[in-house]
DNA sequence: TATATTTAGTTGCTATAGCAACTATAAATG
DNA sequence: CATTTATAGTTGCTATAGCAACTAAATATA
């Protein structure tokens, strides 16, 4: 990459998160899951049956992606709606067998790449980074609302 | 966010991403750039009559998404395209003058951006956050191919 | 109670991001 | 020189990401 680029540390940090991305999509794709999927299987294995307004906040993404991603993981047969709350606006979310069965599968995969991504950064030094990325989020996140 | 996803770095760090990316979209909206047009741009500022290839190696985006993004920036009146190599295979890209005269408009918008995101934070943390994002990259990168 | 406001979810839009398959052209090789 | 291979760019597809506008239902308020 153009190396007066990556002088921003914010172009740094995208490029390293689509390389990061790009990895782990490699890696799921024999599951038939995509990354952003797998994070709310994650959280549907985690404890299922909430509401699609519980996991966009979990996830801190719009309501819309969270219709469009479960739509998909729906047609792949991993989750299922029902509207089964006092409160007919909104539905939860429950995993199928397909897709309880999958958290074994997963799990192991996803941590192993979290070690790998890792490999050779001390604790100390990811420590550094969060405290740094957090406060980057702070800063930007200050101009909003 | 939930508090368990944020524990893996690669979902902190995406998610970091996002924040600064919103936060960037936010101020370049009133030049009807989008974040990533804009890279483009600054690529063109520093020498444009470019080939979609180069700027795709730059950038290192999949020439699929040059393509969309130059055809974005042409209708917005900001480059067009010129066929004048001897390889008739490869495009040229140049600034219209409307595309010109935006670099001192944009430039010190992002430098601003650029304070603001990183304030509070010194250059050792910065070194260091380059430092551990390079290694993941390497990490992770080493798995394809 | 009737109306206004809020909330949950969906649909349409634009902007990334990259793979597969395609066209057109150039280069390499027999 | 003809055929194969490589390269530049486009189109179609899926997956994110979020805003605006919409429906339906619940809550607040006059």
């Amino acid at each position: 990459m153009n190396i007066a680029l990556k002088e921003y540390i914010s172009i740094f940090i995208h490029q390293t998160d689509l390389n990061i991305t790009s990895c782990v999509k490699e890696r799921l794709a024999c599951f038939n899951l995509a990354p952003e999927q797998n994070l709310i299987m994650m959280l549907l294995w985690e404890r299922d049956g909430r509401t699609q307004q519980e996991l966009s906040e979990q996830l801190e993404k719009d309501k819309t992606n969270i219709t469009r991603m479960l739509s998909s993981l729906e047609q792949k047969g991993f989750v299922k709606k029902r509207m089964e709350s006092c409160d007919r606006r909104s539905i939860r979310v429950f995993l199928t067998e397909k897709g309880k069965e999958l958290e074994c599968q997963v799990i192991p995969v996803t941590e192993e790449f979290h070690r790998l991504a890792t490999a050779g950064i001390t604790e100390e030094e990811l420590a550094i980074v969060r405290r740094v990325l957090s406060k980057m989020s702070q800063n930007v996140k200050g101009q909003k609302n």
